[in-house]
RNA sequence: UCAGAUGGCUGGAUGGCCGCCCCGCCGCGUCCCCCGUGGACCGGCGGGGAGGAAAGUCCGGGCUCCACGGAAACACGGUGCCGGAUAACGUCCGGCGGGGGCGACCCUAGGGAAAGUGCCACAGAAAGCAAACCGCCCGUCCGCCGGUCUUCGGACCGCGCCGACGGGUAAGGGUGAAAGGGUGCGGUAAGAGCGCACCGCCCCCCUGGCGACAGGGGGGGCACGGUAAACCCCACCGGGAGCAAGACGGAGUAGGAGCGGCCGGCCCAGCCCUUCGGGGCGGGGGCCAGGCGUGUUUUCGCGCCGCCGCUCGGGUAGGUCGCGCGAGGCGUCCGGCGACGGACGUCCCAGAUGAAUGGCCAUCCAUCGUGUCCGGGUCCGCCCGGACGCGGGGACAGAACCCGGCUUACAGGCCAUCUGACGCU
RNA sequence: GCCGCCGUAGCUCAGGGGUAGAGCACACCCUUGGUAAGGGUGGGGUCGGGUGUUCAAUUCACCCCGGCGGCA
């Protein structure tokens, strides 16, 4: 288990909480480990897992976090190969929009794609990763109740608004 | 024009914003070291980036490791008309036989049932080797009926009837998927290839063809039912595993350790005890025996190895290579009916590994539904064509070592050749 | 990547060429004051789909579909 990937990504970017695009996890034992920390945020087109880097408890307190790292996942439940693929490239141009700005570093995160989730308007991907991203990391304190599903609305029904990429890389 | 057959091609286009993987070049850029024409990262520029099925994994190869000495026999699996193509094939091409269609054309697991075994339910007399039920016919006998004669006891006669026995027969009845060649005429007591004609079958010969086979002639009254995608026989083919193969380097608490029980022999190292005679322990090593593996067995060769239980500990699709010049793509010409082969020229054209080749949007195009208008037709139900508006909408599907096939999935579009029907000239 | 097994009534399973069956479940009847148990009667099947072999296919062959499992 060497975190030397990890820290060497870390030095490059001198800034710290928005940074750029998060490091992949790609080994099971990380994705074990991050299911394993029962933080998890269901939407209609995913669900999302985060979990602390456990390499950030051998750094010095002081040391900079490294940067958050994420995780795929389509199982055979989603669908044929190609509805997979097109599920994961979906949720990862999601993340590429999202994830610089809004996920906290030193925290990995697993995304499981559903059944549901080619069927989403991608506008409607954008909002709930930006929210539940808020929310898988806050303190469990309340009951886990359900989380903000009562927009129900249909996915078809979404405007066309134009230019959903507000993304401008500095 | 309509209907159809066959073969082949294609598998949306353009643009905008933001991204991914690989390769090459460049940089007063950052870092590393065994200091260089080095490596990693970053940035810029340029190039490339899914399929006809990438799929199912049904076959055939390349490649890699194991067994590689072999073999023989036995198994097991596969293939199965003939000739050719090919690296090879169960694939492809060209033919043959059989079946279907008016035709273009399509389908065809198509060796052997007189080597043997099994099975053929129900029905039926009988399901395989010849017989036999009901019938039909002949003869004998008993009885009845009718007739003739009569010495009244009976005798004789009958396309006559019933029954029994002996014999002939397989046409008819009926069953079945299938019943001992079929149809017709003759023939007969009744019948029957019993005889004859045609068709079918078997045997022999001739001719053509490399061959499957085809054509012709002669002979035989005809004997051999089906099933081999039942066992089987014959011929041919097949060593096993698979890139998670395999190779390299690294780390390492790994290649196991401990305890207990059990199991062959001999020898040696070693350890312990010793009264110096010796005794005990002894998978640490060797030999034999034994076990396992090499598909099975045998001769023989090779490799590996104590067994069981409990406890403890680690690893098990981490890195690099394999891994992209190949039975390669494209074009022209030549040979061949064709599959295909040859020559020349030209091109380098995906290499990911929680797995790149994309996400979002706009317009156009193919196309579908619906509405309005116009034109034409009409059997007044509507139909055809065009324009415009609105809405829907991109088929099947994602490389995982690589090729040749097969099979399966697939919105639509295009091209060529051919067939049939109708109309016109 | 390679290999194997399964699919039959609502459920669990037999049947391996000729009539599709068992147990539980379901419906009705008997029994009981009533229910359960018990007894009796009955319904219910494209045998996962297709093509073929055969006189005849749930069974045999091939191709698909779905599910389960194993190896490295």
């Amino acid at each position: 288990m060497m975190n030397a990937p990890a820290s060497s990504a870390t030095e490059t970017p001198p800034d710290t909480e928005s940074g750029e695009r998060p490091d992949r996890l790609k080994r099971r034992g990380d994705f074990l480990r991050v299911a394993g920390g029962r933080r998890k945020v269901v939407t209609a087109g995913f669900i999302l897992q985060a979990a602390p880097n456990p390499a950030v408890r051998r750094l010095s307190p002081d040391a900079e976090p490294p940067v958050p790292r994420l995780g795929f996942t389509c199982s055979r439940k989603v669908g044929k190969a190609v509805v997979r693929n097109r599920a994961r490239r979906r949720l990862r141009a999601a993340a590429d929009a999202i994830f610089p700005g809004h996920a906290r570093p030193g925290w990995d995160y697993v995304l499981i794609g559903r059944q549901e989730t080619n069927a989403q308007a991608f506008a409607r991907l954008l909002d709930d990763l930006e929210r539940a991203l808020r929310r898988v990391v806050e303190d469990r304190a309340r009951s886990g109740g359900r989380h903000g599903g009562g927009g129900g609305r249909p996915p078809k029904g979404g405007g066309k608004r134009s230019g959903p990429p507000r993304r401008s890389a500095p």
